[in-house]
DNA sequence: GTATATGGTCAAGCTACTTGACCATATGCC
DNA sequence: GGCATATGGTCAAGTAGCTTGACCATATAC
């Protein structure tokens, strides 16, 4: 494959998912949440199961545990998020999602599927499937960080 | 499909994209290029044919054009870029790459494709020319944003 | 029991953006 | 030609989200 290929998929994925990002965020903000970021998302992904300390959400997003804090203490005056003790660990707390951030993570997946439609709409749902198992099998570990 | 599936998907995506920013910025850099960041690519992107006025780069970029004033300062400074009076237009300045830029711009195509090759050795040629037709077909129109 | 490592926060600083004001030139209209 | 308005660009100041550095509380190793 030549550079000039590599570099028009390169662009492809990255415009793609910046349109996505704008979607995803776009469609939350429709459906009522005000004051939240895309990033925001991707800490409710970590909290969603069940809580993180501080120190892992940092590691989730790859930033300092203070930028993590400080996103905590946001998400906490939103409404999003509250701290807990740590069962186990009194140095720790557990970040948790309150009943408002569920939503919210619920009104980010409806975002999404409706992004995801309309790819279907264009590539058919073979397609997207495949694309779906094809980037799933190039996801990288480690943690997650904005694309630029 | 499921919103969960539909999640999967964006996941997948934003994950992958973050790591291809980050894999072609850390190829630029080890080539030799210091200072730039990687939003600094998506500008070469719209300087490199012919160059561009500052008003067209943030319209690119989806920022101000002051935010986009100042990124044309630090790449002149730094040696890749210069203002040039526009052809036709005494308000305006076109702004083009030098032969620094120039390269950087080539350093960042090199990187990218080794990113891509990483892909093929886990899809196959073929599943990666499927993934490029499928990301081309879906690409927005419209100003490149970051992820988030 | 003491030394060191780890989870977390407070405080200050930096960087890349924003908004607002302004000047120079171009364009539309009489 | 002459004036009103639109457009390209920059200067200046403010802001948001991160960083680094310092520090405290608790856990862990020996």
């Amino acid at each position: 494959m030549q550079n000039s290929e590599a570099m028009a998929l390169s662009a492809a994925l990255l415009a793609v998912a910046g349109e996505l990002t704008r979607r995803i965020h776009d469609g939350v903000v429709a459906r009522g949440f005000e004051g939240v970021r895309p990033v925001h998302g991707y800490a409710f992904a970590r909290l969603a199961p069940d809580g993180a300390t501080v120190t892992e959400l940092a590691v989730h997003l790859g930033v300092t545990k203070q930028a993590a804090s400080q996103l905590v203490d946001e998400l906490v005056r939103k409404g999003y998020a509250e701290r807990r003790p740590h069962p186990g660990d009194a140095r720790a707390r557990l970040v948790v999602l309150t009943e408002a951030g569920w939503a919210c993570a619920r009104a980010a997946e409806e975002a999404a599927a409706e992004a995801v439609r309309a790819w279907g709409d264009v590539l058919g749902e073979a397609q997207v499937h495949a694309l779906r198992e094809g980037l799933l099998r190039i996801t990288p570990d480690g943690p997650i960080r904005p694309a630029w």
